[in-house]
DNA sequence: GCGGTGACGAAGC
DNA sequence: AGCTTCGCCACCG
């Protein structure tokens, strides 16, 4: 009964990966994909979390953002101003589509992590 | 089955 | 320093 996973894994991966983001935190779509093994593919992170809306339980995609910081995918979500609500709620500060302290809120996805939030 | 596209990223110009 | 091209691989027409 192998169900050969494919491409399943590694949106599973990104799921995992990005509901691991602790609170007030953020990630960015390469550093998932290079989490996963395949640094090169943060375009499929994007992808994965674009059907991340209909997953459960729910991915805090709007943690996710680019490599700059900035906001990206917001125009995807149900709203323009989700993202950068969400953001703002969990202690982010948000301005001009960019996150302020990028490196600061900027949370790295580890196996550990995945485990146990353990930082 | 192929070409275009994409919530990215790095390298090239 | 800003724009363009390539790579990566899955999804859609």
């Amino acid at each position: 009964m192998k169900k050969t996973k494919k491409s399943k894994d590694f949106y599973d991966k990104v799921y995992q990966v990005v509901r691991s983001i602790p609170y007030g935190r953020v990630t960015s779509y390469g550093a998932i994909a290079k989490f996963i093994g395949s640094p090169q593919s943060a375009r499929m992170v994007g992808w994965a979390l674009n059907v991340s809306h209909k997953v459960q339980p729910p991915v805090p995609a709007h943690r996710v953002v680019n490599r700059n910081g900035l906001l990206t995918g917001r125009s995807h979500f149900a709203g323009n101003y989700i993202m950068e609500d969400l953001l703002k709620s969990e202690g982010v500060e948000v301005e001009n589509n960019g996150i302020v302290d990028f490196e600061k809120k900027y949370w790295e996805p580890s196996n550990n992590s995945l485990r146990s939030n353990d930082n």
